[in-house]
DNA sequence: TAGATTGTTAATCGATTAACAATC
DNA sequence: TAGATTGTTAATCGATTAACAATC
């Protein structure tokens, strides 16, 4: 199989929840059309995104809505269960180390890190927050795959070089700043204050003000 | 001047960020290549992206730090006070209604809304928690115009209808699930689990399983 | 002047849309 | 058969990169 189209990785999560959807509602066949309208894209997009993964319709009838679910969440590699380690224990920490939705899709926070003593010692989400110099003994231990920083800006590149030099194959920051890694290492960034800006863009636009 | 594309309106606020750092680093002039170094882009694109907005360097010489980035928080509409209502009062909305990085862009969080009764009248980051049935009142009353969602994905559609209803012109939702608003109200998406199973999907081709 | 760096154009690349033949 | 819907191609659109003339 080819290579496939980021733009179409990216769109991927959004199908499984929309399969998912429909498999809550019943419905046991499916079609581009109700993915896309459940997912937010078009038809067209649809078809072209599933195709690129393999031939798993059937022209006149449809998709089998189970059954795309499977493929997609394999594809995804959602059926293996992955480590996250999650670097910084405060509100977004602590938030993230407790989001029900990581373990429905496979994900399990093994080890959480904080930089403030006084953090240090407790325990979230039933872990023993470490400090920063087990960083490197917690990801070997706990062999996680994936780290996340929700440091402030700071200390982020700090801590990202920590965590690649680790071996973590994935990194997922919060930390409003760009951050470098070597190409092997797949960096995801959601930037929140980011975000308010474009939204803040639009509405000036609106306001003409 | 002509629409500004997406694209390049999404890099702004890192534009915006990396020129604080040069600032804070006593840099009177930057260039291009010293942009793009901080903010994860290319020379080119930079100069794309800028000169798109209006020229604002000199040949030769480079643009002047604290004027380039008065004139992107402008462009941007960061320098007007913008109200933000946050729907769901959860651990991250915790988060966001306490997060230090919106006051400094010119977000204020002025109102929140849980539908929890144990959590309404408690008070969060200053604010006193209100119902649901008030939420039109207080975007009415507050004169918010962005609203974020921080619920979880069975209410959000609904909590959508109501501050599009209430009349907010930009939403931001954390609700894993695609949302569906009208064309004149912008809706942006940050997705925790997507970028996770996105993360997922690079790991296993890496480790082939 | 010589070196540096922008602004802009042309070339490339990738993603989306539209259309339709294949086929259930 | 007639209607529906996929898989795939071609056309369009938008974004990025590369190159370089303009100019400080």
């Amino acid at each position: 199989m080819r290579q496939i189209p980021s733009a179409t990785v990216a769109r991927l999560p959004a199908y499984v929840r929309a399969l998912e959807a429909l498999l809550a509602d019943g419905c046991v066949t499916t079609s581009s059309d109700a993915l896309a309208d459940r997912s937010g894209t078009s038809p067209s997009l649809v078809r072209k995104d599933l195709s690129s993964l393999g031939s798993w319709g059937r022209r006149g009838v449809g998709y089998d809505t189970a059954h795309l679910r499977e493929k997609l969440a394999t594809v995804l590699g959602l059926t293996t269960q992955r480590r996250v380690v999650v670097v910084g224990v405060g509100h977004l920490g602590h938030a993230l180390a407790r989001y029900p939705g990581f373990a429905d899709r496979g994900f399990t926070v093994v080890g959480l890190v904080d930089a403030d003593p006084a953090v240090v010692g407790s325990v979230v989400a039933g872990l023993v927050v470490q400090p920063p110099e087990r960083l490197g003994l917690l990801v070997e231990r706990t062999a996680a795959t994936i780290g996340i920083i929700a440091t402030p800006a700071g200390p982020a590149q700090q801590v990202c070089d920590a965590l690649v030099e680790a071996g973590v194959g994935g990194i997922l920051t919060f930390a409003p700043r760009a951050l470098r890694v070597p190409p092997e290492v797949d960096l995801r960034a959601v930037d929140v204050a980011a975000e308010l800006a474009i939204l803040a863009f639009h509405d000036r636009r609106r306001r003409h003000a």
